[in-house]
RNA sequence: GCUCAAGUGGUGGAAUUGGUAGACACGUUGGAUUCAAAAUCCAAUGUCGCAAGACGUGCGGGUUCGAUUCCCGCCUUGAGUACCA
């Protein structure tokens, strides 16, 4: 009997889920993992190799987990709204869940083929109604929800209005919009419903504000920071213009300081976490007042701002500078100045973000012809507008300390500007010190000879006894834009009273997407949604109504935007907890079960997106009480990419003709990509099939070597457009899932990107069927009831220590070495004994499972070897010998020390002892360590 | 510029607390089997050298009986981020 592997993967596939083998429990008696991963955008291209790789490795994670013992929830989903979708109903005029669906059924037949213990029961994606409803409810609640600075937690807004109603909104220490107005309760109570309503917007954690977005014309939508990359769009590298628009937004700078703490405690990569503080990137500092001294001689009270992270240099200030946007820039200006003020700021703004971040170098500003008074040392200081200020950071005005900063440095040297230096033994002569931990202070009075440290505590303190400013921490992070002028997202369940926006109570939802005929914007620039002729809110029915009837006492406009990519996929989490619950986002029981994911599988491309974005709406969550755990994903692994290895010919230009690699020497060639699959192992293109490949090939000559065409390999990107795709369903219609899994899991660690190279899958797939050889022989099977021997058990033992160990350190690609070490030493040793190759097929289910499952049967057992539990390591198979290290300062000598195979750890570390006992007696010193080998189970230090 | 990660044979990579560097696999070479091929099996395979042996983990130092591993200084590559005051 031969390893027939396509017989065995589909009738062990079609096991699995005719007996629901691995559907997560809802009885809540067992301990429970959660293991999960990112899930993915059903695209149109389908999956490629690269794709199931974090799938393999937390599917061998969660089925060595089922195999301890653990109720395990390893769910799959989609996360099915997305730009590719609509893009493609706007050209061709498909409604985007069909695309989707169709993607989506593409996806599950690709998904299946390679033997995921995926508990589909509990599927789900976002783009179904009976999902978003959710996501509609918790956008609801962050609607009526304020965050408390007292407490630091988010509550519900009749809180607020309770103290407003009790005290007014003098003692409410809140997270809010910055220009509020405060009141006393008499006058708030005296407000009108729409007064009140405007107030507490400014409060919610999700509000309405005109403010300056990333508008992306190409899209037709606004964008958020993190959908940005070198000043374009992530998607289509589209230039981003800004623009002032009305926009829901999301309080996520209130969480700020509690996103960097609570980094601390969660198991991610250093480099992961780094990403996230960097991107909220929190700044200790001081705001500082600045007095404008009356311009032109009119008396004219106005304060700048600034905020600066070294108050010990304020009296190195020599200028300030405000960004061309920042508001006083008309105030400020002479009338002399005004004229070159009007043409710089004119010229600025001109200029994209991305126009200003490709040219960092020039310098340029313009004198507006006012000056401020220093606060400490009423010193006249020249106010001057610069675009190296950025209007979106701080205050948008710095303080400039030429000789502390670079950049101000530089813009001083270049007009002309004094340097002070304020430095002690310091040259600031050629360029700025801002080193902040070894500076000293000198020419700066009462902050003479203090550390830079010291001396900046002490600044903030006088600054904030004399008025003229206070300590204050200033965050990067913006607070996240969350309309999208998109058609296929979550629409919102906001109406328009009076131009106020009104909730829709959650027993009217979920708002389901309208139809529309196109999905572009309107003729007048509406987003898509303005084009349904449904789609207007009847307060007395509670329905989605026609919109033509909006003139009628109860019918008014409902919300146009949509919400962004992020929306459905910062909970989904949650939802895999409980997925068919309709009363809430999953029950009490089922999240107080399952908690949070235990290990999350997903590309690290997320560290500024979705990984904040879930961790913000699982802390408002838990402030809310909804949930009882504030992180969402308490340890992460980052698979690396898999790249692929693409293949070029090399054609004379303008000719028909292509040379052979190396026959190039030196000429002039033009480097095409063909298809990876016409070229095999030993790179020699299929020259026929290369013709037949595209017709403008179909004339081609080729110059040969040794009557081979060699082609030349460069490893990009998996992508369509370079021909370097491979699919996975090929390899398994080849090899078989087993082998896929067990090669991609070779391929090298799973952090590190690596190139695809199908050449040495032979080796994992001969190893499978040198596995089969040792169960099955040619006439049935080989086992038998022996007793096994001693090198059995050590063969058998070694690789229990080894793949338990990789297992827990995620180190998959060591484990099946291990496995090819240990069947070729059974073979060697013709064991077969059942009880061996037994737990050997335990031990190899997590990474092979149909070979496993089959073997399983094949040796007489009823059950699935899904469930049953994990060899365990038992140290006294392992001992051999003990080799001691030469331990004296000039000695070299060295022991073997023999054991006996069957002895027990605390046998041998008795013996070890006393050996060490006698090496002091001899030597005068304790030996440093003693190793034992061949398992290098215990290593004592002297 | 800053932050992080990494540099080991022809190739992917092992060596998880400092202890036989190169496991395992690919590739290559030779052999067995075969009419032949595929498949399979066996052997060799870091470099130099006939050999004994010497040299070898990016480079230069250091600690140690002993360093791929720890420390200092450089070089290179990859990833992220950037006028953030």
């Amino acid at each position: 009997m031969n390893y027939d592997f396509s017989q065995i993967e589909a009738k062990w596939q079609k096991y699995w889920e005719e007996n629901q083998t691995f559907k997560a429990s809802n009885s809540f008696n067992k301990p429970k993992y959660y293991a999960l991963d990112m899930f993915p955008y059903p695209s149109g291209a389908g999956l490629h190799v690269g794709h199931p790789l974090g799938y393999i490795a937390s599917d061998i994670y969660a089925r060595y987990k089922r195999h301890q013992g653990f109720n395990v929830l390893h769910p799959q989903g989609y996360d099915s709204f997305g730009l590719p979708a609509e893009q493609y109903a706007i050209q061709t005029g498909q409604h985007p869940a069909i695309t989707t669906q169709t993607n989506i059924a593409r996806y599950r037949e690709q998904l299946d083929k390679i033997g995921f213990s995926f508990d589909w029961s509990r599927e789900v994606q976002t783009s179904n109604p009976e999902y978003y409803k959710w996501t509609q409810w918790i956008f609801g609640e962050l609607f009526n929800s304020w965050y408390n600075l007292t407490n630091d937690k988010a509550e519900s807004i009749e809180t607020l209005i309770a103290k407003f109603e009790t005290k007014g909104n003098e003692e409410v220490k809140a997270v809010s919009d910055e220009d509020i107005v405060v009141f006393s309760a008499t006058e708030w109570n005296a407000l009108s419903d729409k007064q009140q309503q405007e107030i507490l917007l400014q409060y919610r954690l999700t509000f309405l504000a005109e403010t300056e977005v990333n508008w992306c014309p190409e899209l037709g939508t606004v964008l958020a920071n993190d959908e940005i990359v070198n000043g374009v769009s992530e998607r289509g590298g589209y230039p981003v213009i800004r623009k002032k628009m009305k926009q829901w937004s999301m309080r996520i700078s209130a969480y700020a300081d509690r996103l960097i703490q609570d980094l601390e405690n969660l198991d991610w990569s250093e480099s992961i976490k780094e990403t996230q503080r960097n991107w909220i990137g929190k700044s200790v500092g001081a705001s500082v007042y600045f007095n404008v001294l009356p311009i032109e001689d009119v008396m004219n009270p106005t304060t700048i701002e600034v905020f600066t992270t070294r108050p010990d240099t304020i009296y190195g200030v020599t200028y300030m500078a405000l960004a061309p946007e920042h508001p006083l820039v008309n105030q400020l200006t002479t009338t002399a100045r005004k004229e070159k003020v009007e043409a710089y700021v004119e010229a600025t703004a001109k200029r994209s973000e991305r126009e200003r971040m490709a040219d960092v170098k020039t310098i340029s500003g313009v004198f507006t012809g006012s000056y401020a008074e220093h606060p400490i040392t009423k010193n006249k200081v020249p106010i001057w507008i610069a675009d190296y200020v950025l209007a979106s950071y701080g205050t948008g005005a710095v303080m400039a300390v030429p000789c502390g900063d670079q950049r101000d440095f530089d813009f001083a040297t270049h007009f002309n500007i004094p340097i002070e230096n304020i430095f002690k033994d310091v040259d600031v002569s050629k360029e700025a010190y801002t080193d902040k931990t070894n500076a000293v202070i000198t020419n700066s009075d009462f902050l003479n000879d203090l550390p830079a440290k010291e001396a900046a505590k002490l600044m903030v303190k006088t600054l904030e006894d004399l008025g003229y400013g206070k300590g204050k921490i200033n965050y990067r992070l913006r607070d996240a834009v969350f309309s999208r002028q998109r058609y296929w997202g979550e629409p919102f369940p906001i109406y328009y009273v009076n131009g106020m926006p009104q909730l829709i109570s959650t027993k009217y939802l979920p708002i389901n997407l309208p139809e529309v005929e196109k999905y572009l914007p309107t003729e007048d620039g509406a987003p898509p949604l303005g084009r349904a002729t449904i789609w207007a809110w009847d307060t007395e029915t509670n329905t989605v109504v026609s919109n033509d009837k909006v003139n009628n006492t109860t019918i008014y406009p409902l919300e146009l935007n949509t919400m962004p990519g992020w929306a459905g996929s910062s909970w989904y989490l949650f939802r895999y907890m409980d997925s068919q619950n309709n009363e809430a986002f999953a029950s009490k029981e089922a999240l107080d079960y399952w908690q949070n994911v235990d290990l999350y599988v997903g590309g690290s491309e997320h560290g500024t997106g979705h990984l904040l974005y879930s961790r913000f709406w699982t802390k408002f969550l838990y402030d809310r009480e909804f949930l009882s755990v504030d992180e969402p994903f308490k340890k992460m692994i980052n698979q690396g990419m898999i790249l692929g290895t693409s293949a070029f010919v090399y054609r004379i230009p303008e000719t028909q003709n292509f040379v052979s690699k190396n026959l190039i020497k030196g000429r002039e060639v033009q480097a095409i990509h063909t298809d990876v699959t016409l070229v095999n192992a030993s790179n020699e293109l299929d020259v026929e099939g290369f013709k037949k490949w595209r017709a403008e090939f179909s004339e081609a000559t080729f110059e040969l070597e040794n009557d081979k065409y060699i082609i030349g390999n460069e490893v990009e990107k998996m992508s369509k457009s370079k021909y370097n795709v491979v699919n996975p369903d090929d390899i398994c219609e080849e090899y078989g899932a087993d082998t896929l899994r067990l090669y991609e899991m070779f391929l090298g660690p799973l952090e590190q990107a690596k190139p695809w190279n199908t050449a040495g899958i032979t080796g994992v797939h001969n190893f499978l069927k040198k596995m089969w050889k040792l169960y099955i022989g040619t006439d049935g099977v080989k086992f038998t009831d022996v007793t096994p021997t001693k090198d059995n058990l050590k063969t058998l033992h070694k690789t229990i220590k080894k793949v338990t160990e990789d297992i827990e350190h995620f180190s998959f690609n060591t484990s099946v070495s291990t496995f090819m070490i240990c069947v070729n030493e059974l073979t060697a040793q013709k064991c077969t004994s059942k009880k061996i190759l037994n737990d050997l097929v335990i031990l190899i289910s997590p990474y092979a499972p149909h070979i496993a499952e089959e073997l399983w049967n094949k040796l007489g057992n009823m059950t699935s070897v899904s469930t049953v539990i994990f060899p365990v390591f038992e140290e006294k198979y392992l001992v051999e010998s003990v080799k001691e290290y030469p331990i004296s300062f000039n000695g070299k000598m060295r022991f073997k020390l023999e054991l006996s195979l069957d002895m027990s750890k605390e046998e041998i570390e008795k013996i070890v002892m006393a050996h060490e006992k006698t090496q002091k007696q001899l030597n005068g010193r304790s030996p440093k360590k003693v190793i034992i080998v061949p398992g290098k189970i215990i290593n004592i230090v002297g």
